[in-house]
DNA sequence: CGGAATCCAAGATGATACTG
DNA sequence: CAGTATCATCTTGGATTCCG
């Protein structure tokens, strides 16, 4: 019998070795991953659109967030092999249910970011205190 | 007007500076602060319980994720001050509800971790093909 | 037992330059 | 435009050690 790892608590071993759900989440909430999911949430979006609407992103960083979320089956890319180079990046289904449970988590987070900040200060001056 | 920025995609400037929630977000996020928002959900426990119960997390990473979700007011440390030393942790409600929504995100992805291992396997056969 | 402090290896990220 | 390749850097994470 396994311990109680964080495989069990992700779902277990459905995923065959290790914990294939912890990469899939790795992937998803990776520092980008979370806004792409979301910037693409309101349709189709070409590479240097998506980098303005996420802002701060470097190019490197964008590709690889986007080829991860691609392989992992939510997000679709359509090259149009053209000149100049057009390529478009949009959801798939099953990325748009993510991306909606994200969205969830996103609104929640900021809905009680006032909360939060609060918490952080009434610890503060506790220590304080 | 600013531009479209992932503060904005996040839920824009109610934290005050940039993007407090993002911070929130990578806290709650983080490697380890998902198992241990899970682990938490039901119930009281001490560090090394929960070092047990999440598994491969070191001393360090896990007191760390501990006080960053404390700062946040998700999770309370009850520290009773004697010898040997016994702390315990705790979700506070905010921690539950946030708790709760990382599970369902868990729970989704811990369900449709076949059909994206599918998806890769798809596209792998496609890059041969 | 529950950490804090330190050191070090590994990985993530960014700026830059280059290509089709 | 849509990337890739490369190098420098900054941050993470882990192992170890020490303490009350």
């Amino acid at each position: 019998m396994k311990p109680k790892t964080y495989d069990d608590l992700l779902g277990g071993p459905q995923g065959g070795r290790d914990c294939a759900g912890r990469g899939i989440l790795d992937h998803v909430m990776s520092r980008w991953g979370v806004l792409v999911l979301l910037a693409l949430r309101d349709g189709t979006h070409r590479f240097s659109e998506l980098r303005r609407r996420i802002g701060g992103v470097s190019e490197k960083m964008l590709a690889q967030t986007l080829r991860a979320l691609e392989e992992d089956g939510f997000v679709l890319r359509h090259d149009f092999g053209e000149v100049p180079p057009r390529v478009e990046y949009a959801l798939t289904p099953m990325g748009r249910q993510l991306a909606t449970h994200v969205a969830r988590l996103a609104t929640w987070i900021s809905d009680n970011t006032a909360q939060v900040l609060a918490a952080r200060e009434t610890r503060r001056s506790k220590a304080k205190g």
